[in-house]
DNA sequence: AATGAGAAAATACAGTGTATCGCTATGAGA
DNA sequence: TCTCATAGCGATACACTGTATTTTCTCATT
């Protein structure tokens, strides 16, 4: 009996892994946003069935879980800078440029404590930068007012972005012109101080916009490190 | 024909508004958190089908923006003290026990521009405090700053608390024994700042830790003010 | 060759947001 | 008082969701 005569095997499955489901998964974020990501989707991407999936995760949850922690691998520097404020400041705009180039990432920062290994080298690289320069308690205080800040601020840049490219204008002609429901409530006059931001303000573009607050705040926590450290 | 033989009118159906409605999904999302939010639910707490809803919204994330505006109403502070350090504190301490009873707040703060009369009446009142303070781009990057800081420390909160009530245990012995993930990270000693920070770190409880970072953040603040206002 | 176990697939279910469509009750006009 | 247009409402429908359960199939072992 040649080859010829005998049928092929029957297609095996393709092996998968947790690394190919979060990449499937990132892509459809990537391009539709994370309402994109259905288990279903990501299945299909790897010719499989939604069920299949199950093996590897056990809740959507989950999958959106190992989603941030590989970006967080992008965030993690290559190599630590010795001042502790130059290595804040490059984990802050690192972290910002991935929310930027996977915009998803802005729905779910700060919404889940990130343990994935990923999550806790960011964490490790945080605190490492401001060990010994003051004692736990501060730089613990430190590392959270950091990460809660740039945490805000890019939620709320991408919140912007967003909206911006939904009614298709910049922000400030939207706010200033043509939103008609802002124009209309900035016309009353109970907002003044708003309408002089609106109307007064230069439109700073967003990323001088976030690193003068991050400047800002890691100016704060210069001044408490001037304490004797432990 | 008496009353008695008149058959009573077709029972009129009960009339909706919006505020009925935030209400109503406001409270099934107190009870259930927001993806205890679905239409039919919220119609079903009103005697009407799901599709009567559309009138008053045209999507459930409409919905979701007249929630947390009706919500920043319990953020509005009845009078605004003289002092703007004091204000801009008010505020975010009024936020984080908005968010503290409205957990689900936590989902949705910074995740779409505040645009709604309460929320506009929020950023008016921001504003206000540092009004003539500085130049009006100082005064924005202030606001923007503060808010960042606060948004992202309240999100991180409520996703820490959700995270012990999930496990039922304290953060500080979830990480430090109960959480066998991280409890074997830590052990590998490729994270010694943050194992340092778990095991020598004092557990301070979640309201002062956000004062202290609310406070870093407003003495960069009043730095920056100093410079001659225009 | 039969059997057992394990993985994958198919099916199923309860629920979702929203489009569409006929009905019906209501107020305006005669 | 009757008729008619219309707006609002309910029902129905659709495509899709996350996940449980059941069925089928493949392979290694006996």
């Amino acid at each position: 009996m040649t080859v010829w005569d005998r049928p092929e095997p029957p297609p095996r499955p393709v092996p998968l892994d947790r690394e190919r489901i979060v990449a499937a998964a990132i892509a459809l974020a990537d391009e539709g946003g994370l309402e994109a990501v259905s288990l279903r989707k990501v299945a299909g991407r790897l010719d499989a069935g939604p069920m299949r999936l199950y093996g590897y995760i056990s809740t959507k949850q989950e999958l959106f879980d190992l989603m941030v922690d590989e970006v967080q691998a992008e965030i993690l520097p290559q190599e630590q800078p010795g001042d502790w404020r130059e290595a804040l400041r490059i984990l802050a705009h690192r972290t910002r440029q991935a929310a930027l180039r996977h915009e998803w990432l802005a729905d779910l920062l700060g919404g889940r404590p990130a343990l994935g290994p990923n999550g806790l080298a960011v964490t490790e690289a945080t605190l490492a930068a401001l060990d010994g320069l003051a004692d736990i308690d501060t730089v613990m205080r430190a590392v959270e007012t950091v990460s809660a800040y740039f945490t805000g601020a890019i939620r709320r840049e991408i919140a912007n972005l967003r909206a911006e490219r939904a009614t298709g204008l910049s922000k400030r002609d939207w706010q200033r012109a043509s939103g008609p429901h802002v124009t209309r409530m900035l016309a009353t006059g109970r907002f003044p101080a708003l309408a002089k931001a609106v109307y007064d303000g230069t439109d700073v573009d967003a990323e001088a916009s976030f690193a003068t607050g991050l400047d800002w705040v890691l100016d704060a926590v210069a001044a408490k490190l001037t304490r004797p450290p432990v």
